[in-house]
DNA sequence: TCATTTATTTACCGTTTCGCATATAATATA
DNA sequence: TATATTATATGCGAAACGGTAAATAAATGA
C-alpha cells in the first residue's frame, strides 16, 4: 500500500501509466484467496488470475502477505457495501437482522467459480496462529462485526423493542456467531435456502420479535 | 491407511519392527496441522515434529492429504473422548450443554504451542473448495455434530424439558453453530472465560432452562 | 546360516515457490 | 529532443516443495 495517490485527474502522473485498475486487480486477488486461502494460493496463481506479472503485483501491493491483508480489508468493504441498506437501525429489529443474514448468505453461497463462505472466517482463521498481521486483521474484523450488531441492538433497545435488561453485547456476540457458523456451513456446501431458514429460526429462538420485548 | 494390522500381540509381525507408536505420531501430526493448516504445513515440518523421516510417514499414512484427513478423524475422536462424559442424555439439558461447551472451549483455548480453535472448523474449511476428500470429511463432521446435539435435545424433549413443538433439528443446528463460532473466536485469541460466559448466555437466550419448557 | 520381510536412512528428482535484478517501454517535463 | 520517472516484461536464482529410489538395518522363518 505504498501507493497513496488518488487519480487526481487534472494532471496525469509522471511516468509510464498503469494499464490496470488497482481495485479490479484487488478484486481478482481477493477471489483467488477466497477460494484457496493464503497458503494455498501461489503468486503464479495470482499472476494468471490478474493477467499481471509478479513484479507488477509486487510493485502495486507489496509481498504476498500484504496482498492477502489487503484482500481481507477489501472483503470487509464489500460486505459493508452489500449490507449497507439492510443494516438499517431504524427498521424493526427482526426484519433488519433477517435482511442482513440474507445478504450475507447470498454472498457466502453465490459462487464465482467455487469461492464459498467468508474469506475472513474461513481462511484468515487458518493463518492467524502463524501470521501476526493476519491475526490482527481477523481480530479487528470480528470485533467490528460484534460492534455492528451491538449498535443495531442498542438502537432497537432504545425504541423499546428489547427489554432494558437485555445484555446487548452478549446478544450481539451470539448473532455475530451465527454469521461465523453460516460462513462455515456455506463453505461446506450447505445451500442458501437452508441457511436462510436457519438464520430466521435463530432470530426467533433468541426471542427477537416484531412487536415489543417479551423476555423476562 | 494401507495398514490395517492391529497389533494382535500373540506373534510379532514379520519384518523389522516399527520403532514408533502410530497413534502418538498421528497426534504429533495433528498438532502440526492444527497450528498451521494443511497448505501451511510442509512434510519437513511433519518430519521434524514427529522425528520420522518422510518415507516413514509416507509408508505409515500415505501422502500429505491422507495424513491430513487422518488428522481430522483423529481430532474428531479426541473431541468425542473429551466430551463423552459431558454428553449425557439423561442430565438436565442446560447442564449437559454447558458441560459440553466448557470442554470444547478448554480444548479450543488450551494451547500446545499455539494451536487454538478447532482443526476442522478453522483449517479444513479453508481447503474444502480445493480438496474433495477434505470437503467430504468436513461435511461429515458438521453433520455429526448437528446430529449429536439433536439427539441430546430429543432426549430432553421426551422428558418434557422442551416443548413438544420445538424444532429439534433447527435448535440443534443453532447450538452446533455456537461451537463453530467458539472455534473461530478461540483462534482469534479470545479467552476461555469470555467464551464460556458467551456459551452459557446463548443457552439461556435460546430459552433452555433447568425446569420444564417455557417457550410458546 | 541364509533367505524373506518390513522399517529406516540417505540421497536424490523434478517442480514449484517467493522474490528480485535487469532490460525495455511509455509517459511527463525541461 | 533529451532526461527523468514510472510501469511492464523477461528471466534468473536459491530455497523449499512433495514424493520416491536405492541402500541399509532389524526382525522372522526355514
Amino acid at each position: 500500500m505504498r501507493n497513496g495517490r488518488k487519480s487526481t485527474s487534472t494532471h496525469r502522473r509522471r511516468g509510464r501509466p498503469r494499464k490496470f485498475d488497482e481495485s479490479e486487480i484487488l478484486d481478482a486477488i481477493t477471489e483467488e484467496f477466497w477460494r484457496s486461502g493464503f497458503s494455498g494460493t501461489s503468486l503464479d496463481a495470482l499472476s494468471s488470475a490478474t493477467g499481471l506479472a509478479r513484479p507488477s503485483l509486487y510493485a502495486a501491493f507489496g509481498d504476498k502477505e500484504a496482498m492477502y491483508v489487503a484482500s481481507l480489508q477489501n472483503f470487509l468493504r464489500r460486505i459493508q457495501a452489500a449490507t449497507e441498506s439492510a443494516w438499517d437501525p431504524s427498521a424493526p429489529l427482526d426484519q433488519a437482522l433477517t435482511a442482513i443474514f440474507d445478504v450475507l448468505i447470498d454472498l457466502y453461497t453465490t459462487r464465482t467459480d467455487a469461492a464459498r463462505g467468508c474469506l475472513v472466517v474461513c481462511t484468515a482463521a487458518t493463518e492467524a496462529p502463524t501470521h501476526e498481521n493476519v491475526e490482527r486483521e481477523l481480530v479487528r474484523v470480528l470485533a467490528h462485526v460484534d460492534a455492528s450488531f451491538a449498535a443495531l441492538l442498542e438502537a432497537a433497545r432504545q425504541r423499546g423493542e428489547l427489554g432494558p435488561d437485555v445484555d446487548v453485547d452478549t446478544l450481539a456476540a451470539v448473532l455475530a456467531g451465527m454469521t461465523h457458523s453460516l460462513a462455515v456451513r456455506a463453505r461446506a456446501g450447505e445451500g442458501a435456502e437452508r441457511l436462510k431458514r436457519l438464520a430466521a429460526a435463530a432470530v426467533e429462538l433468541l426471542g427477537i420479535e416484531s412487536g415489543a420485548a417479551d423476555k423476562a
